[in-house]
DNA sequence: GAGTGGTCTAGACCACTGA
DNA sequence: CAGTGGTCTAGACCACTCG
């Protein structure tokens, strides 16, 4: 307000030194996220209006404006004009399947049946471990699933996740909840997945894969593998699907 | 400036009526995207600058540049401090292959060779057609080729352009260019991708497939088929290819 | 140093929501 | 109606590029 930013700002910290400049709102926008990951506003939840962060922060309501337009833009937050601006949940109806990129191809209706196949304890293997940042041996929690759609077997999922976070997640607890799983993630363990990033190649199915799915073994299915990312680009979950696309599709749009 | 928009504001044409509110910003970032449309302003040239753009349409500087964040959130232009803001092009190293996600799985270098196999004109079928928003019958160009990465075939791809759009394209312009394939649209035809949609599935390789790919008949192979846009919504391409994902992988980010 | 995009402010007013 | 996000302005100054 007084006295603007040079190289580091009026916000640098006892640390500062040779750091690259960061404009006034992007360190405003470190501190909302600090609030969100320490869980101050918890998902769903709403924060503090614009003209209340500007005066906390002492700046204008244009910056916190802006800092709040990057988060809306990687969906830490969704604006409601009117009414607020939402900490991002996997819980809402519009964003449920927010990670799903797979549609019908004939474009016909949602509502995926799940059934559970698995879910134990185990040690990382040394390539889970690497996809989690952990070391080999780690305890992780492994779940398996399928998919429905009208009583078809569309998706195989194998889900690792890191022990230590998922402490408490059991085949029980993952059956009796009814939303989708990351928002049993978000309620149960305080862990969002805000972002992910997915390999994709086509593979032939294995015979076990292949009874699962109900085709024949060696059928062409195509392959999924995410890594989900939460506060801090920490990787929470290592997922890979395989997918019948006989009569579903992965969709993308490139921009 | 002086009367702020209502309802439609005051660049409103003659034919306002009950029209959806309109805010100032996207009434410019409309007449900017007609100039670059209308080719006022071609690919990789510069626009005119913030305060220029803000006389011209007796707004605020503020204003035009709210208008200029979205073209260049939707990769419609290009933002370079100290030097302007361009329109964007498929030419530069930078943007070249902004709308292939393949990627090798060691990370190994980029550089695809391409090898084009067959170029010729023909009537679109329906499917063809249908996807390009023509009428069955109409003329298309029709493009066949191989992309290889170190001597070994990855892609093989299967390209339909619209007749009328593409009325001087041969094989010889084609090999002729060394340029990516849409930087050759943009010059020489004045097509540009804006943006594109795909669809993913996986696929056995047909006899004539896998040979071009050198793999064995059945092997799975990545089928992405896009359909890419242009002003308006346009499609203007539709490509099939086929995908080894044996050594590669699309990749994609979820957000 | 001139010109461009990038940041920041202070203040006004509009559009939308809900009590 | 008050409170929230959304738009718009006018003006100042910073960061970057290039001649």
């Amino acid at each position: 307000m007084k006295q603007p930013p040079t190289r580091k700002g009026r916000m640098a910290g006892p640390s500062a030194s040779s750091e690259a400049f960061s404009p006034l709102y992007r360190q405003i926008k470190v501190l909302i996220t600090q609030d969100m990951q320490s869980g101050v506003w918890k998902p769903g939840e709403v924060i503090p209006s614009e003209f209340e962060l500007a005066e906390r922060f002492k700046v204008s309501q244009g910056t916190v404006r802006k800092a709040i337009d990057e988060l809306a833009a990687e969906n830490l937050v969704v604006r409601r004009q009117g009414k607020g601006t939402f900490v991002a949940t996997h819980t809402e109806q519009t964003t449920r399947y927010r990670f799903l990129r797979l549609a019908a191809d004939d474009g016909s209706g949602r509502g995926l049946e799940r059934r559970l196949l698995e879910c134990r304890r185990m040690r990382a293997s040394v390539d889970v471990a690497h996809a989690l940042e952990l070391k080999g041996g780690d305890p992780v929690v492994f779940v398996r699933r399928l998919l429905l759609d009208l009583q078809q077997p569309v998706v195989l999922d194998e889900i690792w996740l890191p022990g230590r976070l998922f402490k408490d997640l059991s085949a029980q607890r993952l059956a009796e909840y009814k939303g989708p799983m990351y928002a049993l993630f978000e309620a149960a363990f305080g862990v969002q997945m805000l972002r992910a990033e997915e390999k994709i190649r086509a593979v032939a199915a294995t015979p076990t894969a292949a009874e699962w799915l109900a085709v024949a073994p060696g059928a062409p299915l195509l392959s999924v593998e995410r890594r989900s990312l939460t506060y801090g680009e920490r990787p929470v979950e290592l997922r890979r699907g395989l997918y019948r696309t006989d009569a579903h599709h992965y969709r993308n749009e490139l921009n």
